[in-house]
DNA sequence: TTCCGATAGTGGGGTCGCAAT
DNA sequence: ATTGCGACCC
DNA sequence: CACTATCGGAA
């Protein structure tokens, strides 16, 4: 029915000079479903709860593959040659458990290597043009994926919880198995735009100390101030920290020599805490 | 009244691609 | 051949 | 990605 959904934003993208003058070049945002935490209490019997996938998302358009910010992803022609021309999809770019690194080097190439994309998935999970509430988008995403019946196209699986610490056990287990945390999605609403209840991610973080040895300057409306501590933990490893420090802060940031704590999320490929952010100084009792 | 969602703007690690060295 | 930087992904 | 700082409208 209301087919003529309006699916792409425009935004102007800047730039060099030499193009400016000649053109405004555009690019086409598509307006997805974005997550937001999840918060306790919640009436669980409203969502399946699936495994959060840690790749890279792409929405294919009807013509093409493309990021959440609307570039395109150069896949091969035996990735795409079969999806439909008439109908969006969408999911994650993923190469398996821990392996984000990976599917960030094989699928943002401009030119695509044919053996590194043999080892990526799409796990599809809506049809975000399509009307109707989730358990029918899914219905219909699962009958395209079965004829399809391409092994790198798969569908996301669900499951469901009676109550909290059910699905607290389960995003355990599937942590403790590698994965990057669960989703939920809430089954009666229709294709949302934007951050709601309707989709929500549920990770866990873990908290760390290091010790600043150092700073960088602040850009933008932080010049003048700190931009970020260089900071030394416990397992050696040198990093920046930004995130997470108030702007009252980074004009009187922690010495020299202090002992802050952070927060992250597992660990880089190289090792070091991945979305490391500030949270606190170490305040020594006497 | 408080709180939530959207914006705009800061910051990180890792990677690619291109220009400068 | 190496380095630096912008622009992407998360 | 995580986060801070604002703002206006929903709750």
């Amino acid at each position: 029915m209301s087919y003529n959904v309006t699916i792409f934003a425009t935004s102007v993208i800047i730039l060099s000079p030499v193009l400016i003058s000649a053109h405004a070049l555009t690019l086409d945002v598509p307006k997805l479903t974005l997550a937001k935490e999840y918060q306790s209490g919640l009436a669980l019997r409203d969502y399946w709860v699936s495994e959060k996938y840690d790749g890279i998302r792409a929405l294919w358009t009807g013509s093409e593959l493309v990021t959440r910010s609307g570039k395109v992803i150069h896949a091969p022609k035996w990735f795409t040659d079969s999806m439909p021309p008439d109908h969006r999809v969408e999911g994650e770019l993923w190469a398996g458990r821990g392996q984000f690194n990976q599917v960030q080097k094989t699928v943002l190439d401009e030119h695509p290597d044919d053996q590194a994309w043999k080892n990526i998935r799409w796990m599809v999970f809506d049809l975000p043009a399509h009307a109707g509430d989730y358990t029918m988008r899914y219905a219909v995403l699962n009958h395209w994926v079965h004829s399809l019946n391409k092994p790198f196209v798969q569908v996301v699986g669900y499951r469901t919880f009676q109550d909290e610490q059910a699905l607290r056990a389960y995003h355990h287990s599937v942590e403790h198995n590698g994965a990057e945390g669960v989703m939920l999605r809430r089954i009666r609403d229709s294709y949302q735009i934007g951050r709601s209840e309707s989709l929500l991610k549920l990770k866990s973080y873990q908290d760390a100390e290091a010790v600043v040895i150092g700073y960088k300057k602040g850009n933008g409306r932080l010049r003048g101030k700190v931009g970020a501590l260089r900071v030394r933990n416990e397992a050696g490893h040198l990093f920046y920290i930004g995130s997470g420090l108030t702007d009252a802060e980074r004009e009187s940031p922690p010495a020299v020599g202090a002992t802050i704590t952070y927060r992250y999320n597992g660990e880089t490929s190289t090792g070091k805490p991945r979305f490391a952010r500030f949270m606190r100084e170490r305040r020594d009792i006497e």
